[in-house]
DNA sequence: TTATTATTAGACCGATCGTCTATTAAATGT
DNA sequence: ACATTTAATAGACGATCGGTCTAATAATAA
């Protein structure tokens, strides 16, 4: 995994505007972002330089403020490609008529226990990473990653109001406290699964998750 | 709040080895150590500079490295201090006897939940932050911060057990597994706290996480 | 053809980290 | 009392790195 052969050509360049590549329209900013939520998830927002990010992708730092005009600019961009990215994944699963509603957010859950896996759990989730470091102190970050926070809440509340008209669990279930609820403890059990390198903590938290579902009644 | 009027004495010193304070015995590394936690906590491990702390403290660079043989060791020295502050903390209210156990608890959670508030949801927890920002990356701190979750772990799981005894919950229940379930809820809520800068979502966990402890049978 | 725009190359400044030497007071030994 | 060692501080230094800015140049539009 991450055999670096989606970057840039890392051929030597000349200085000034490049010839135009027929393939390649405005691909230099995606890959910037693309790498960027790689980066950050791994390392953190301050821990990863513009430097780290450029060198990664094969592009010359006086491209980067070309398309950002800082280092919280692209912060920005790559928190709303990685809340973008996520939400279609969120779709994918809970959106399945083919499975009843319950067992899609098991099936959303344990191909998100997977990817912590196939990463030896050390990314875990960029929102739940740049909130817990600069929430308390970036105010614009704050703002956006809680706003990442409730779209990805309204899906699981979609998804909870479908088992309700399934007759999965109570019509008297508040959905959406239940899907608050379900990533408050769903972004602490990342948190622990990196510290202990093991899916453990992600399925005490949805063993419990499931299992207080209020039943039907 | 935060008067920094605990600091070392700002004035001017002299170089070489200082006149010895009637009071001040290895207070220098207990000042360093107690701004480290403060500073940490509020901005995380990569952006807090070691001038920085010096600065707040009053301590010329010089001293630092006598103290500690490098930042990663700083870091370490602050981990622990933190762990050892919050145990102590814990113990206040879980070994309370005025109260029954399951009330030291509520207690505990008030407690913490009033500190959240007075630094306006800015903090959180440093071992939850430092786990995030570095447990996925850094292997000493991460068994570490582990370490110090394993430790206040035990002291929940046996507030727990002196619930079991006094009947307030069932004897049948794994008092170790809903343990470690509160800290995975916790320092979740604690996250997205800082995100909303308010107690809803400590409060929307710690209602579910009492509620749903095993009734007495 | 000329002007404008898009994109790149890389210099630049300041901050940070950790080391190093110099300095001086206390503690220790004789 | 004196010499020696140890504890603790002052602050300069180099290397590195992060973020910004200027210059250069090809594509494109007028």
């Amino acid at each position: 995994m991450n055999t670096d052969q989606d970057l840039k050509p890392q051929v030597k360049r000349k200085r000034g505007r490049p010839p135009k590549e027929v393939g390649g329209r405005g691909v230099t900013r995606e890959c910037l972002v693309r790498k960027g939520i790689e980066l950050l998830t791994a390392h953190g927002y301050a821990s990863t330089g513009i430097d780290k990010v450029l060198k990664a992708v094969g592009v010359p730092k006086g491209s980067f403020y070309h398309y950002f005009s800082s280092k919280d600019d692209f912060g920005r961009a790559v928190i709303d490609g990685y809340g973008a990215f996520f939400a279609a994944k969120l779709d994918k699963w809970l959106l399945d008529e083919t499975s009843a509603p319950l067992q899609r957010l098991r099936n959303f859950v344990d191909d998100a226990k997977a990817g912590m896996e196939r990463y030896e759990f050390r990314r875990g989730c960029l929102i739940g990473n740049m909130g817990q470091e600069l929430g308390g102190t970036h105010d614009v970050f704050r703002g956006q990653l809680e706003a990442v926070f409730l779209d990805w809440q309204s899906r699981i509340e979609n998804c909870l109001i479908a088992a309700q008209d399934a007759g999965e669990i109570s019509s008297n279930a508040d959905c959406a406290e239940l899907a608050a609820y379900f990533w408050i403890g769903w972004e602490g059990a990342i948190l622990r699964a990196k510290l202990v390198r093991s899916t453990r903590p992600l399925d005490l938290f949805t063993n419990a998750f499931f299992q207080g579902l209020p039943t039907k009644g």
